[in-house]
RNA sequence: GUGGAUGUAGCUCAGUUGGUUAGAGUACUGGAUUGUGGUUCCAGGGGUCGCCGGUUCAAAUCCGGUCUUCCACCCCA
């Protein structure tokens, strides 16, 4: 039999060593600074079922779902020949899971499921990876980790501000550079009731969204070709023209909105984040942007987006206000606010950027070199002590050459050799070896683990 | 879902208008060096040329299909 190729599925990944130790210090950092904040963990399966996610994303996003074929007879609740031919209709026949899209989503399932065990405000975190059946590209995935913070059961915008505050905290901890864009669905939902056109507001979004893309007279031509009529275009200009200082921004947005109760609230609600923002040191420049629109249709106060700003790779965190996703699931008039990292995205940011610490990659600090049996013994009683001291040691397994062994330990990064021969045993000395010098010295087990433990 | 590129040794890549037994660097193994790695020198193993089919005396090379990876759009982390 011809041995098969091995592969994965497109658009995943496998973590080796070096990697998983630079993951794991992304994941270290932010679980760190949520818990700092006083959030708590949470993991939910990696399915659910499709009833929990189907609609939520929107159409695209349930295009995106990877389902799950029912298992046995998949095929018993197939009603007729006819239904296989019609494939949407037969994949909800034969599916009733499907692999989560995100943390949010099933979060507010959760919350729903388990309300009488919650205290409200519920702050919580999540690191777990989500599944997209999308295209993969650079920075885009099929499978990749989100790290989720969300508070839920509070209007306050205290939580939007501490998001913030953490947002900040994180990327200036991994030493990214940043600038955290933010908006608000209701100041959208004014621009578009302000126009007339209260109903076509996604579509408005989206075509502010391209401006930097395609330019104001392409995006004009779209609203127009899209159905909107000229005269609300013509309304739309000072947005699109929409620049200076963030002070500035909101007295024009004031003026601007000045007819729409929903849109006033929005800048309301911005204002009032600034203003708290105005106590805090932040480390990363945060902007309004009215082009944020964001896709997932539950949001609906404040929008949240992390761009890097010296790796282009799309945004690499994302979040808002949801003031009623929980109400689907049959729990009314419980608004939460989340934002979530991309950990791959921020991964690629740190590697192009050169950001991760350089003595992530040391594992072991001292390797005993194997010179046979008795040696073995020898070592051990001393490897063991050495450990107990807290130092990351380890001995050679098999009795081999010794140009094999230190290859080993030069390869690993290994810091220091320790050789213990006849000579050394006799003495009660270990032989201890700085693989970066060269520096050679004989010292008893004290002296060794004393000099180990030093640096 | 739409459009464009790509695939040769574990990895990075050469390979002429189709023409002997498909190469290099690196990694690996052994030796120079039986108690000293990261430098050097020598030798060695390792390839269904992504897969399937077609054209041809002859295909890594030309054609068709298919898959993978990458890039852009869409969307997003």
């Amino acid at each position: 039999m011809a041995a098969q190729k091995p592969s994965i599925p497109k658009g995943t990944r496998d973590f080796g060593p070096i990697e998983m130790v630079r993951r794991n210090y992304i994941f270290n950092t932010v679980q760190k600074v949520f818990k700092k904040y006083g959030y708590l963990p949470l993991e939910t399966p990696a399915m659910e079922n499709l009833s929990t996610l189907l609609g939520k994303y929107g159409e695209e996003g349930d295009k995106l779902l990877f389902r799950v074929l029912n298992s046995g007879n998949f095929l018993s609740k197939v009603p007729d020949e006819k239904s296989l031919q019609n494939a949407p209709s037969l994949v909800n026949l034969i599916t009733e899971k499907g692999l989560k899209y995100d943390l949010t989503v099933p979060f507010a399932r959760y919350v729903v499921q388990h309300r009488n065990d919650i205290t409200f405000p519920f702050k919580r975190y999540q690191i777990q990876p989500v599944w997209r059946a999308d295209r993969p590209q650079k920075g885009r995935y099929r499978e990749f980790f989100q790290c989720d913070v969300d508070v839920i059961g509070s209007k306050s915008l205290l939580s939007e501000v501490e998001l913030i505050q953490i947002t900040d905290e994180v990327f200036s901890i991994l030493g990214i550079n940043v600038k955290i864009k933010i908006n608000n669905r209701k100041v959208l939902a004014g621009v578009a009731e302000m126009m007339g056109q209260a109903d076509q507001m996604m579509k408005i979004t989206i075509a502010i969204d391209k401006i930097d893309k395609i330019g104001i007279e392409k995006v004009n031509e779209e609203l127009i070709s899209s159905g909107i009529p000229p005269d609300a275009v013509d309304k739309l200009q000072p947005v699109l023209t929409f620049s200076g200082l963030r002070n500035e921004k909101l007295v024009l947005l004031r003026g601007l909105l000045s007819d729409s109760e929903i849109g006033m609230q929005g800048v309301c609600e911005l204002e009032m984040v600034f203003d708290y923002l105005s106590g805090f040191d932040l480390k990363s420049e945060v902007e309004i942007d009215l082009s944020l629109a964001r896709g997932l249709n539950y949001y609906t106060g404040a929008i949240l987006e992390v761009e890097a700003l010296d790796v282009n790779i799309g945004s690499i965190c994302g979040g808002g206000r949801y003031d009623d996703l929980t109400g689907i699931f049959g729990l009314k008039d419980v608004s939460g606010v989340g934002i979530s990292f991309g950990a791959d995205r921020i991964y690629d940011v740190m590697l192009q950027s050169d950001l991760f610490p350089l003595d992530l990659a040391q594992t072991t600090r001292l390797m005993f070199v194997n010179f046979g049996k008795e040696e073995e013994r020898f070592c051990l009683d001393v490897l063991a002590k050495v450990r107990n001291a807290g130092i990351s040691a380890e001995i050679y397994p098999d009795h081999v050459k010794m140009k094999k062994q230190m290859s080993y330990a030069n390869n690993k990064n290994v810091e220091f050799v320790a050789m213990v021969g006849e000579n050394e045993m006799a003495e009660g000395k270990i032989s201890l070896k700085n693989m970066e010098s060269g520096e050679q010295e004989k010292l008893s087990v004290k002296e060794l683990i004393a000099k180990l433990s030093v640096e």
